[in-house]
DNA sequence: TGAGATGTTCACAT
DNA sequence: TATGTGAACATCTC
């Protein structure tokens, strides 16, 4: 389940093992992977060269020297894998990109939800809508008090759902949300224009310490996210409310629950987080 | 055996 | 406009 920091991870094995490395041919064996026209896509893409790996949220944008951006989101299972060259599609391997050094990268999802499209380089926000009213990134550049407060003000939805709302913020998933509550004491529940300011300073630094502290980490391997080159994260040793229901909260010992809000499996401490 | 949970985004309903 | 709900899927658990 790749949510920013295991997206950032997976773009810096990207960029190393794309690297200038011509692809001298695509398969494409689930054609819904693609937005638009997979022949224009096959067509396209192969004999062009990766320059570079960027990263919006939790998409992928893979510069080609054409003009052209492969716009990639993973959604819940997506994965990238570098394998040799007799390496042969698996069960759930939706896309392959042969290197002209040899190497292949895997495109494998399992259920399916992740998505590709060709873009013109520079005209992403005008044909992938959710990156034309994505919010800002979660740095500490990016991402000031004065935004974040003014946005939670207008907002009578359960802060849990607001986090998870890519145009509020860009990169938060279900674990980092859960997790930045925990640690900022704050109720999943709570109307997002009931946060003070004060409440959304510390909200802020933890969002902003938190991610960068899982890119550190190599993002968190719950599920099946795994690095383009094959290694698990480690930061699912390192949460704290996240996954951990019934366990003591690390912080006073009271159990940990688990509700739903947003439609989403949400675990916290009903006696510290208010 | 089969219902429910998993989690991201979009389309649609209210 | 803002918010909520279900669908797109496959797999695992109970």
């Amino acid at each position: 389940m790749p949510e920013l920091p295991e997206v950032e991870t997976v773009r810096r094995g990207l960029s190393k093992y794309f690297a200038n490395e011509k692809i001298v041919a695509v398969q494409v064996l689930y054609r819904k992977l693609l937005l638009g026209d997979p022949e224009e896509f096959i067509q396209q893409v192969t004999g062009s060269t990766v320059r570079e790996v960027d990263r919006r949220g939790k998409f992928l944008l893979l510069r080609l020297n054409n003009r052209q951006t492969i716009v990639s989101h993973m959604r819940m299972e997506g994965r990238y894998a570098i394998e040799d060259g007799s390496a042969q599609p698996r069960k759930h391997t939706e896309a392959i990109f042969k290197l002209a050094n040899g190497s292949q990268i895997f495109y494998d999802d399992t259920r399916k939800f992740g998505k590709m499209q060709l873009v013109v380089t520079g005209q992403e926000t005008e044909e992938v809508r959710s990156l034309a009213t994505m919010g800002p990134e979660p740095t500490e550049a990016t991402l000031t008090l004065d935004y974040l407060f003014a946005r939670l003000q207008k907002s009578k939805k359960a802060i849990k759902g607001w986090l998870l709302d890519q145009n509020n913020l860009a990169g938060l998933g279900n674990i980092y949300a859960d997790e930045v509550l925990w640690m900022s004491k704050i109720n999943p529940l709570r109307p997002a224009c009931r946060i003070n300011r004060e409440e959304a300073e510390l909200l802020r630094e933890n969002i902003i310490q938190e991610l960068a502290f899982a890119i550190d980490q190599g993002g968190s391997t719950v599920h099946s996210f795994i690095d383009a080159s094959g290694h698990a994260g480690h930061m699912q040793d390192k949460l704290h409310a996240y996954g951990r229901v019934g366990q003591p909260c690390e912080r006073d010992g009271y159990e940990l629950v688990k509700i739903k809000v947003a439609q989403r499996g949400t675990t916290y401490c009903p006696h510290c987080q208010k």
